[in-house]
DNA sequence: GGGTCACATGACTCTAAGGTCATAACGTAC
DNA sequence: GTACGTTATGACCTTAGAGTCATGTGACCC
């Protein structure tokens, strides 16, 4: 939580502050961002930062606490009528107006993405090396699908295989790191293959 | 890559080495790891360290070259019989192999998946912080389609949501990193919402 | 037995960057 | 206009940790 000094500030000068961090997390990472660069693009001292703050951590999740409750604001009006409405509509607008935004503040969404994902300089040239020949496993899977006619008709291949890696891959992850009893972890997996089948296979 | 020199070494103090990095790497992720703990798990001299890679990247970098060779010899045999097999048997023995692989070497996969990834400590608290919320807000609209009949008998909710929350999120960055035009932006969405309807919804 | 080459060593250097502190400026009250 | 609380300042401190270098060791050759 910042300091009461934080909130006594005027809110413009607030929102220097908020903007400026929010600059340099969403370019940078929580890892490799600066304080020294923050502080001179708020316009303040290093000392008067840490008036306002505990530390840099604290700043961080002040701005994520800020972000998500804007994101909710935006939400909520949709959600308390979700009951009125069919899924398909649901989604469709939940997903309408997450992208809405995560465009009208990229930032908002890259540093909320930022642990869920990578920093600039040299992870480019890795996701450039390694991420291709995770999507191509599963493009190579569904074409042979294809060829057996067992995939519904207008299935788009590349974009399916680029859906169905991150699936798999969160999947995964959680089974590993969560430590998964087997049986449960059967359970999920044929949840999610069964999941992955109805979406993009014709059915018997 | 690493110099010449690494590669004179015998194997066995090669593998001290890498298994030392991987700990390393696959507990702290890279940005936090330290060479003074690899160097001294290694039980080599900082300065030789020096003579085998050129820093601390490019010893990064060549554990990841390992893992996913690894990886793919363990995945080609099964490939090699994709034409010969249906989606869903492909589909499931990659998932099983990949899982074995996961689960044989959990710290190559911790390190694989250390950008998509998130390091220890503080990060934990976060994502217990936060998580629910996304995942919360798709339970939600799957309850409602349950109570209006729309959904698929036997899916597990939560467990859907759990899929369905990656999917999103990564479809959406993806959208804003790669500036994708409206258009195509659209099409995207599209066939991101078919493909969970189909995976989801009863059939009309 | 000395010369050469490849590898080994760890104390040391160097720098980046988070965080501090002594002091100044400002505002309000009396 | 003096006193007190609050906020501002930036030079400075401190530490962590990546990377270096001068020197050592040992294998092999002639």
């Amino acid at each position: 939580m910042p300091k009461q000094t934080f909130f006594n500030l005027p809110p413009d000068k607030r929102e220097v502050i908020e903007q400026a961090a929010l600059d340099e997390f969403a370019e940078y990472g929580f890892d490799n961002s600066n304080m020294n660069r923050i502080v001179s693009q708020s316009r303040i001292a290093k000392g008067s930062f840490y008036q306002y703050f505990e530390d840099k951590k604290d700043l961080y999740f002040h701005l994520i606490d800020v972000i998500v409750s804007e994101k909710m604001s935006m939400l909520e009006p949709l959600i308390s009528t979700y009951e009125r409405n069919g899924f398909s509509y649901n989604f469709k607008e939940t997903f309408r107006i997450g992208l809405a935004f995560a465009d009208s503040k990229p930032k908002y969404y890259l540093l909320g993405e930022d642990f869920a994902n990578k920093q600039p300089p040299f992870i480019k040239e890795f996701i450039e090396k390694y991420d291709p020949l995770a999507t191509d496993v599963y493009t190579k899977m569904l074409e042979y699908a294809r060829e057996k006619d067992e995939l519904l008709e207008d299935i788009n291949i590349p974009l399916i295989a680029s859906f169905i890696s991150p699936l798999v891959n969160e999947t995964t992850i959680g089974l590993i790191t969560r430590a998964v009893p087997k049986e449960q972890r059967d359970y999920v997996i044929g949840e999610l293959i069964g999941f992955i089948e109805r979406a993009v296979l014709k059915h018997k």
